[in-house]
DNA sequence: ATGCCTATCTATAAGCG
DNA sequence: TCGCTTATAGATAGGCA
């Protein structure tokens, strides 16, 4: 999206790939937001710059009950075939 | 986007908040490895839909890797100054 | 309830100051 | 090198098969 279109592969010129950084986390934070609120769901998002640097969003019930529920999700995932005792709101 | 626009609040409509969490869920993670090729960003993201269904993305370091990265990342954050002993490349 | 389609709305690659 | 701007590529809301 933009004056030109670009393929996706690793962006060589350093500050070309920073300032193209800056936009698109911006904009993935944005469309993380929008879809935890949207369509009421959790979740997480983690990002490392290739500079180091950290960045983070995630949905209002935090990082650490996200991380937790992500580990139970995959030990269900690896075992128990019926989660029975949770999620009280599973309808449709 | 779209032929309407739509407020950024919880969708009612249970059929229609899957449907726009589907196509939203499949745009947030192709953002979000674009960003992770483009820009050579080491990135994490984990969705857990309103029905408890759990999706996730990470780049080529795998989930724990970034983990365990945050982890770090949170307690330099809390104590250590210096993390010279990283960033090979850190050019700018 | 699905999957594909496309008119529109957004994100953003280049430009400009 | 840094924001702000804007034309264009891309995502997607509502339709339709």
């Amino acid at each position: 999206m933009g004056r030109g279109k670009i393929a996706i592969e690793r962006i060589d010129n350093t500050t070309n790939r920073q300032v193209t950084f800056s936009k698109r986390r911006g904009g993935l934070m944005k469309k993380a937001r929008e879809l935890a609120i949207l369509c009421d769901a959790d979740l997480a998002l983690i990002v490392f710059s290739s500079t180091g640097r950290l960045y983070d969003f995630t949905s209002s019930s935090g990082m650490e009950a996200i991380l937790e529920r992500y580990q139970e999700a995959k030990e269900e995932h690896s075992g128990v075939l019926n989660p029975s005792s949770e999620n009280p709101e599973l309808n449709s």
